[in-house]
RNA sequence: GCAUCCAUAGCUCAGCUGGAUAGAGCAACGGUUUUCUAAACCGUAGGUCAUAGGUUCGAAUCCUAUUGGGUGUACCA
């Protein structure tokens, strides 16, 4: 069962009766697509604005006459519209307040309204995919609050959604930690340092950059080229032994990796509780690594990919635009897009989903378009819903974050010192003199929590972020706190007003404030189906805020509603307050925030 | 070199499949509290939508070129 929110279904209607009505006054037949109705602004009389342009072709009069007679013609033939005004080629209409009083009634205090049907769509949401040889960094924390926020705008569209997580938790990289750790250590651990075990890693692959460079420039001082001390210092054979030894199941390396990687777990573990992100599956590279040379053999065999001289495998994606892509290895052994080909296999294989969804940074763009492309040349059926959810790199001012150059903002100590500024700010405030120690650590976590998740997630994914370590993020404007203030503001007055719900009468006079309020919380449901579509949590975000701030507007315009005499008015105002915040509310949890009580 | 993404106010960003006079927030300046939470509200100021062409009744939006930037172009992942 598709959507159908009531803004759908006048639209419709209007623009049906358009189309007819072209067909009786000038006996021709307008595609619907033709017509488009978008809100009136907020300067000129009417709600709901037909652009008559495109049906002058059929009229063939001015854009004035031909607006004049769809307006005359809505008037008389659809009960719902009460006027109309002409402003150029503009078709201004206005729409009975009972209507929207009905709206109100009916469809916004539903309790359903904001539930979308179930579209019967399985999705697979992957994201977060972290290495585990560092801990994780602001680019890390975008990619998870994205990653969690898709998954649940596409549960609140009506899918059902498997969050997975892919490990990559095998290969060189973590071997360096590893050589690093096991060199220079002398048997550190976290309950010996006192460090998450994340960072502890993290600085051990620090530590061996370190020594790595050095090991570099003694060599190019020896007179090697850069390109042959990278390949030729000690550290490196050691490191790539280290990963021939661990992928001949040597025991001493695999207990050693088990260790460490256990570690980091335990540190992923409290980062991934504190940013309020999960999964239903992980998957791990350790697992995976050897997959996909079934894929190869049955490109090979339907032709799809060629074998050079040297026994490598190979796909030729010139004729696409793309290059010859090696799919596997003289030796045998898989690169990157061999195991990607074997690991979408096995997802698909687990979860028969319609779509699956990679949420991975847009340096990965060409390697998706080719995954993608195999896939399809593959004939996998299921190829087609596979979607790259590309997301824009964050920026410093000083350019890109590089964990080797100790320039990364570290998600841990971010969280921290977002929590802390907002003890600092809600204590300056000093409006939470009565709530337990317990209520307010909950509260600065939010606040906090909030006001990080929603500076991420209300810019386009695609582009690029830039965050300024020395300013801190913003709590005023257009901010996730400023939202859940308002929503702890509404929460407050419909405890002092001791609300109840339940529908106005349906000749009661709104405020040109209160239409508009009507007219932009009922646009909610379609708000959810397009951010969902999207992919987009920035669309939520950006349409919350127009929530709250039309909110405050209201709250300051009309006199104390708690002490409000007329029982209509009082109810009318209520009402409105409370679907504003039930959207707050459920808006933002959808951003993975969490909208407090009071504040 | 080739591919690809981006360029909107001092700063950070909205602007949907082309529609009315390009909008917010921050920063700046001024105002609002005996009234339901001032993390709020109202106002002032701030723009050649990178540049030049083109398509169109109409372009920030679509097309082309140019400039400036990001990323990719590994038998790394």
């Amino acid at each position: 069962m598709p959507l159908e929110t009531n803004r759908m279904k006048i639209e419709q209607h209007i623009t049906a009766a358009a189309v007819q009505a072209v067909k009786e006054l000038y006996q021709q037949e307008i595609p619907e697509t033709q017509l488009a109705i978008q809100d009136t602004r907020a300067e000129f009389e009417g709600q709901l604005t037909i652009v008559v342009f495109p049906v002058v072709r059929f009229s063939k009069k001015s854009p004035e006459a031909t607006a004049t007679d769809l307006g005359e013609y809505l008037v008389a033939n659809i009960e719902e519209v009460t006027a109309f005004n002409v402003v150029k080629g503009f078709l201004n209409l206005s729409i009975a307040e009972s209507y929207w009083i009905d709206q109100l009634n009916n469809e916004l205090l539903s309790p359903d309204f904001g539930i979308l049907p179930s579209n019967g769509k399985k999705v697979m949401v992957e994201y977060s995919s972290p290495n585990t040889n560092k801990p994780l960094h602001l680019g890390h924390v975008r990619n998870n609050l994205l990653g969690y926020s898709v998954a649940e705008l596409l549960k609140a569209g009506g899918s059902e959604v498997f969050k997975v997580n892919l490990v990559n938790d095998r290969g060189i990289h973590i071997c360096k930690s590893m050589l690093a750790w096991e060199k220079w250590g002398n048997g550190e651990t976290p309950e010996s340092s006192g460090l998450k075990g994340d960072h502890l890693v993290g600085k051990y692959y620090v530590i061996f950059d370190k020594e790595y460079k050095k090991q570099i420039d003694a060599l190019k001082l020896e007179g090697q080229t850069e390109e042959e001390a990278k390949k030729n210092a000690p550290l490196i054979k050691e490191a790539q032994a280290m990963l021939l030894a661990w992928e001949a199941h040597d025991e001493h390396v695999v207990e050693l990796w088990r260790k460490m990687n256990g570690w980091v777990y335990a540190g992923f573990e409290v980062s991934y509780k504190n940013l309020g992100v999960d999964f239903d599956k992980f998957y791990y590279e350790s697992n995976t690594y050897l997959l996909g040379k079934d894929t190869v053999d049955e490109g090979l065999a339907k032709g799809v990919f060629f074998k050079k001289e040297d026994g490598s495998v190979w796909i030729d994606l010139t004729a696409d635009g793309l290059d010859q892509k090696l799919v596997l290895r003289a030796d045998g052994t898989s690169v990157y897009i061999t195991q990607d080909l074997g690991t979408a296999q096995m997802k698909y294989d687990d979860f028969k989903m319609d779509e699956s969804i990679y949420v991975v940074g847009n340096e990965q763009d060409y390697h998706f378009k080719v995954l993608f492309l195999i896939l399809d040349k593959l004939g996998k059926g299921w190829a087609k819903g596979l979607y790259h959810l590309s997301y824009g790199m964050v920026d410093l001012p000083s350019g890109k974050m590089k964990s080797r150059e100790g320039t990364v903002v570290d998600a841990d100590d971010l969280v921290s010192e977002m929590i802390e500024t907002a003890r600092q700010k809600t204590e300056a405030l000093g409006k939470i003199a009565d709530f337990s120690e317990a209520e307010k650590e909950a509260l600065y976590y939010n606040i906090g929590l909030g006001a990080l998740k929603y500076f991420l997630l209300k810019v386009d994914p695609k582009k690029r972020l830039l965050f300024d370590p020395s300013e801190s993020i913003d709590f005023q404007g257009n901010t996730g706190p400023f939202i859940q203030y308002t929503h702890a503001r509404i929460k407050s007055l419909l405890n002092k007003a001791a609300y109840q719900s339940a529908p106005v009468p349906a000749d009661i006079t709104l405020s040109a404030t209160e239409l508009d309020m009507i007219i932009l919380l009922g646009k909610y449901p379609a708000e959810i189906a397009s951010a969902a579509k999207s992919f987009s949590p920035a669309t939520m975000a950006n349409y919350l805020y127009e929530v709250a701030k039309l909110f405050n507007k209201f709250y300051h315009e009309v006199p104390p509603i708690v002490k409000e005499e007329d029982a209509a008015l009082k109810q009318l105002r209520l009402d409105l307050s409370s679907v504003t915040a039930n959207i707050l509310k459920s808006g933002m949890r959808l951003l993975g925030i969490t909208v407090p009580e009071r504040m």
